[in-house]
DNA sequence: GCCACAAAATGAACGTCATTCATTTATTAG
DNA sequence: CTAATAAATGAATGACGTTCATTTTGTGGC
């Protein structure tokens, strides 16, 4: 799979191009790792293979560099994560929440992280329990967002909530979008659930994707609760 | 951790209690292994060690029997994974939908939903992509649920996305609840985002956990938003 | 009742993966 | 100049899921 960086021993000298001779051990004149060579390298791997295909050889590979040099710059597969989990993150559009009233922001700001993480679903564990502390990124978006909150005339103390409940929802629905479109086909047993099989037969087909139908009507049923909750 | 079940050998014959003797290879008398008592100790061992604890070799160490010998039953880790869910999915109650009311069906039943998916949140990125073919006890919760749409007078066409976006917001808050209580504090960082700072600071209260307060807003809000969508 | 075959166990591997450690080399601080 | 530190290599480790050869036992067909 890598027939390049065949051992470079008893080739003749001044051969052209790139020698592709081992690096011999110890320090490197100048260093060839740095956090964020590091984090863009898992995001080339992931986009190109998947979070399946981000493990510390193959990181290491794509770095041209020995695995246990990672740990020179890295704690652990974790940490590296951790940086992903931001810059991911970073991906997610807020923009929005400057300018727009304040559902439009919303279901712009919805839709753009809905997608980020259907692509970054891996992520979605990880991050929906971690603390927000040293992820400028992430903060980023939180002012934003609670910004637009405030100016829409919205009480500090249940703007929180409200986030939370929309993550949860946003989540959610990000795992979703990578669901097979015949999830529900009952298959053999489907004369035992008649009603349910039916339901299925008959769902809206006006999308294109059941998934986005489902997210559609998810959060407009969520923004105009909210609102309700707020005159209340 | 085990100090019992030392080798037997050279053991005075009628020792009396058990003798723990190794077992010797070939085919037992009586089979040893089935898919329920794998799914059971899968479920044991998930309750006391939780899912890290989850490994091939600790199944098979509490089934006494050697790790190989699960592969005669299952085909792989993924597989017992799946009986596991199943079992998991028949925790949920939805017995409220066979009397109560549209809304308060859904609010027993979803909050029966998170509070059991709270407790096995490893499950929930493999389930909620799982087709449910083959899952009887999936079929069963989904027939009942599909039912009292019904019967409150949604039509057939709506029902799915309505349940598909309700479970993504079960499923989202269930990662929540796992999460810290100081999950929002900004630390140091807390001065550049000085209005969500403040939001975070006021957040309400009242409700004894902050998960369970965003939780309630949410599914408040998707009931009242849903039923909205019927009346349009 | 015998016999071939399938089923179900053991135990010894294997491959992958994250991680650690001794060693080597280069940069940098004093 | 020299000691300390940083950053690389490569070998080793331990966990884990899984496979396979082997052994023993139950079972169905004659």
């Amino acid at each position: 799979m890598n027939p390049q960086q065949r051992d470079g021993e008893g080739a003749v000298m001044g051969s052209v191009g790139p020698p592709a001779s081992r690096r011999r051990a110890g320090r490197p004149p100048r260093g060839l790792l740095s956090r964020d060579l590091i984090t863009d390298a898992a995001l080339g791997l992931i986009a190109s293979q998947g979070y399946e295909g981000l493990t510390m050889s193959a990181l290491a590979q794509r770095l041209r560099v020995a695995p246990s040099a990672l740990y020179n710059h890295a704690e652990s597969k974790q940490e590296v994560l951790r940086w992903v989990e931001d810059q991911v993150m970073a991906q997610v559009d807020f923009s929005a929440f400057a300018s727009a009233p304040w559902d439009e922001a919303i279901r712009a700001w919805a839709w753009s992280y809905r997608g980020v993480f259907a692509a970054h679903s891996p992520l979605i564990s990880v991050i929906a329990v971690l603390p927000v502390t040293g992820a400028p990124e992430t903060l980023a978006m939180y002012e934003a967002v609670t910004t637009g909150f405030l100016d829409a005339g919205w009480p500090e103390d249940r703007i929180i909530p409200a986030i939370v409940a929309l993550e949860s929802f946003i989540f959610g629905s990000a795992f979703d979008v990578a669901a097979p479109e015949n999830i529900f086909e009952s298959g053999s047993l489907g004369p035992d659930y008649p009603r349910f099989t039916a339901a299925v037969r008959r769902r809206d087909t006006s999308q294109a994707d059941s998934a986005d139908a489902a997210f559609a009507i998810g959060l407009e049923a969520l923004i105009t609760g909210l609102r309700a909750q707020l005159t209340s």
